[in-house]
RNA sequence: UGGCCCGUCGUCUAAUGGCAAGACCCCGCUCUUUGGAAGCGGUAAUGGUGGUUCGAAUCCACCCGGGCCAACCA
């Protein structure tokens, strides 16, 4: 289990990061409570399962807690099978949440109260158009919005009808509550979002308690503040609802520290099959057996399958957590799943397609039996099994040939192979019935080799399973792949998904032989059935007299699959993109600033004209009137105006979140002070960011806080140089690295020699010392 | 097409202005009574162009590519 150790260390990803910046800041106290709030009108699937592994994984980390919040405010979906079994596969996960099992069904109340606190302070209103009104007066992504003619309704006029639309006096679709923000906002979602529509339903825990139902946008974030979530982690395609997230707990009296959201990418697994839409016509089409068909991709269908808990949350951690999407490949899942099994697994053996092996020259009725070890040692686990061996015993098919291809290493012919753990054995005759069909190999066994020995020291070129025929098990195996093939080059042929189906994804080894000694094992055992792959009883049809068992994985293989990895490199390969080498351009939306406004306009020009400013930052300074006056303040102070500029371009304008720099926490002045004494060479520049920084914060004098902060330059070459010979004496390796040619080390010397002296050294004094130093 | 987000080996992730790292996949070798496991080695990346800087994957700009948003779903 080396491997385990080689996994990323944990907590490095952007949401840990914030955690850990929040618990540092104090946001929330030592609090840290997430929560996995899945809508029960579905079965989990691997995507739900990364996601439990995050937010449980996040609670246990850092000493919270994480809720299991049933979000059910959709009454026409939502049922109490879905319910139990989303918990059922949670624990199966092997997570826990105490006490806190949530509905938000339960908050219905509170909502309502929290929808009036909202109406009465005029930022909601009833409206009474048709969906299809409301629909077509959001506008669309590029046109704005029309705002309904029931905005304007009086305050009581709404609490009077929103009152009635609880109490039932309305029929589905009359009436909806919605929020009263921009119809013109360039986020969709803040065009006077629906909060609560009407609908006449039988609620599933609620009965017909309600007829009024509250919407996601609503809901959600209301429950996290209910329940004092304190980072509510979602995937990617919410990130456009997390400003109506803040605007709905800011108006609803929510105030810091309240709950916050992070978006992160969520799990894309290649050839999974998962949301409800694909897999129901599946199961129609009898194609799958159910939501637990093995081939899916649901919870519920790894359990079945085999698949241990610890797999999937060892995937989870293989993949990691990031904001860009991707597709993750299912050879990692396999892998994951190989390494538990591999630890777990006792070894047995079975044949699956099984041919006859005759040996000769043992008498008719032999018995005899062999202790095999149940773990190779490398596992370094105790056990054995009993096997018991005769004069008759089943191989796999394949592990013969009569025409072997480069590099067999099985069975031929007049050649020797080794039974696993009994003898090594030569194969003499082929029988065949009159189709010409293989129906048995007569060999001989090599007496000297009991227990797969070879005490003359000559080498055997392969080792095979095998099961004694009068002892052997009958059992059905059934051999799981990629349920569907890959997609199509062709992009325009968009296949409906049971075209695409694998006609082999299923194969079933109906005659399949396994030695005796798992009869007595619990049937919940997994095995590895040795060179084939791992395995376990199917727990719906398999549990039973008839033995039948699931492959969970397949071994890997370096040998027989060699035609087929081909596929790994045969994947589409998209071409990069690079787009056509372009000249930096003056941005639209400046262009369109500047000829609205003269003062912009003629800037620009003058920026140009007489500071010599390049055509890139007069644009960048001349977007709005707040940066122009910032520059221009930074001006009075010094002249220097190509160094301002950039110290704008590239530093002080990503300080302001919306580009208002009348929000820094700096004057201009304090700007065009502070680039002078990089110019004058008392501050390094590196040092004078920290300084920027510095003043953002907590604001102050640039000069008193270079004085303050100890960062005047320092460019003594003696105190440089001591510097430098303690830092090449910490790395004398790469010291000898770079003698040899890597110069690319001379930026981690100076490095360290800046981190040494927190930026105040000269960075060019410490490079030239540096060359000569080291004789460069 | 407007807004927001994302571009690092084939794939998934690290590097938070200072040696581009790990895992999966793939290839080779060692070892092997599993063509498994393990071990050793190898191939392989910062989308492009400019700018800032002693130094850029990282900061700035533009371009290119991808994703999300116009349900009374979540």
């Amino acid at each position: 289990m080396s491997k385990l150790s080689a996994l990323p260390s944990e907590g490095t990803d952007f949401i840990r990061q914030q955690i850990r910046a929040d618990l540092a800041s104090g946001r929330y106290g030592d609090r840290v409570v997430t929560r996995f709030p899945p809508e029960p009108n579905g079965y989990l699937h691997v995507g739900h399962a990364t996601a439990i592994c995050l937010n449980f994984g996040i609670a246990e980390e850092f000493n919270g807690r994480c809720h299991l919040r049933f979000d059910d405010t959709n009454p026409d979906k939502e049922n109490e099978e879905f319910a139990r079994s989303i918990k059922e596969d949670v624990r199966w996960l092997g997570f826990d949440w105490g006490e806190h099992l949530y509905y938000a069904s339960d908050y219905f109340e509170r909502m309502y109260d929290a929808a009036v606190g909202l109406i009465e302070r005029g930022l909601a209103y009833v409206d009474s158009e048709s969906l299809e009104a409301i629909r077509k007066g959001r506008g669309t992504v590029t046109e704005p919005g029309v705002p309904s003619p029931y905005r304007g309704r009086s305050v009581a006029e709404n609490l009077d009808l929103f009152e009635r639309m609880r109490a039932g006096e309305f029929s589905d679709g009359e009436h909806v509550l919605r929020g009263k923000i921009d119809m013109s906002h360039t986020n969709m979602l803040m065009r006077d979002p629906v909060l609560y529509r009407i609908r006449h339903a039988r609620h599933y825990r609620r009965g017909d308690e309600w007829c009024i139902y509250p919407l996601y946008d609503y809901a959600h974030c209301l429950e996290d503040a209910f329940e004092n979530v304190t980072h509510s982690i979602c995937t990617i395609e919410f990130e456009n609802n997390r400003e109506l997230y803040d605007w709905v707990l800011e108006n609803t009296g929510f105030q810091e520290p309240r709950p916050h959201q992070y978006e992160w990418a969520g799990l894309n697994l290649e050839n999974a099959v998962l949301s409800k839409r694909s897999i129901a016509p599946l199961v129609v089409a009898g194609v799958v057996s159910g939501w637990d068909d093995p081939r899916l991709a649901t919870i519920s269908a790894y359990r079945r399958r085999g698949v241990p808990p610890e797999a999937i949350r060892m995937f989870a951690r293989l993949v990691g957590v990031s904001r860009s999407g991707g597709r993750t490949e299912a050879d990692k899942f396999d892998h994951a799943i190989r390494e538990v099994l591999n630890f777990e697994c006792p070894r047995v053996m079975a044949v699956l397609d099984p041919i006859r092996v005759v040996l000769t020259n043992l008498p008719e009725g032999h018995e005899e039996s062999f202790e095999i070890q149940s773990f190779p040692d490398d596992v370094g686990r105790e056990g054995f099994r009993t096997v018991p061996f005769g004069r008759e015993v089943w191989i796999e098919r394949s592990d013969f040939s009569e025409d072997p291809p480069r590099g067999f290493r099985r069975l031929v012919l007049g050649g020797e192979v080794r039974l696993r753990g009994a003898y090594v054995i030569r194969c003499e005759e082929v029988v065949k019935d009159d189709k010409g069909v293989l129906t048995e190999l007569r060999c001989t066994v090599d007496a000297a080799t009991r227990g797969g020995g070879s005490p003359d020291g000559r080498k055997v070129r392969g080792t095979i399973q095998w099961v004694a025929i009068d002892s052997a098990l009958d059992a059905e195996v059934r051999l799981f792949s990629e349920l569907l093939k890959p997609l199509d080059q062709d992009p325009e042929e968009d296949k409906e998904l049971i075209e695409r189906v694998n006609p082999d994804s299923l194969v079933v080894a109906s005659e399949a032989k396994l030695e005796p000694s798992i009869g007595s094992d619990s049937p919940e055992t997994r095995y590895q059935f040795e060179r084939a792959g791992y395995f376990w009883r199917d727990p719906v049809d398999g549990l039973g007299e008839r033995l039948v068992f699931n492959r969970i994985v397949a071994l890997k293989s370096t040998f027989s699959t060699k035609s087929d990895r081909r596929r790994a490199r045969a994947r589409a390969l998209e071409e990069k993109t690079s787009g056509p080498s372009v000249r930096p351009q003056i941005s639209a939306a400046r262009q369109t600033a500047r000829e609205e406004d003269p003062r912009l306009e003629e800037r620009f020009i003058r920026y140009q004209s007489s500071y010599g400013l390049s055509t890139e930052s007069a644009d960048l300074l001349t977007g709005s009137i707040q940066t122009a006056l910032f520059f221009e303040a930074a001006m009075d102070a010094n002249d220097d105006a190509t160094s301002i500029a950039s110290w704008m371009v590239t530093e002080v304008r990503g300080l302001s979140e919306d580009g208002d720099l009348s929000k820094v926490g700096f004057t201009g002045e304090a700007l065009g002070r502070l680039v002078e004494l990089v110019g004058d060479g008392t501050v390094s520049r590196r040092a004078a960011k920290d300084v920027l920084l510095r003043m953002n914060e907590s604001g102050g004098e640039p000069d008193a806080l270079v004085r303050e902060m100890g960062l005047e330059t320092v460019s003594d070459t003696e105190a440089l140089g001591m510097i430098i010979e303690e830092v090449l004496s910490l790395h004398p390796e790469e010291a000898e690295e770079y003698r040899e040619g890597k110069g690319k080390l001379i930026g981690l010397f100076i490095g360290e020699v800046m981190k040494a002296t927190r930026g105040a050294a000269d960075p060019k004094v410490v490079e030239g010392l540096l060359r000569e130093r080291l004789g460069s």
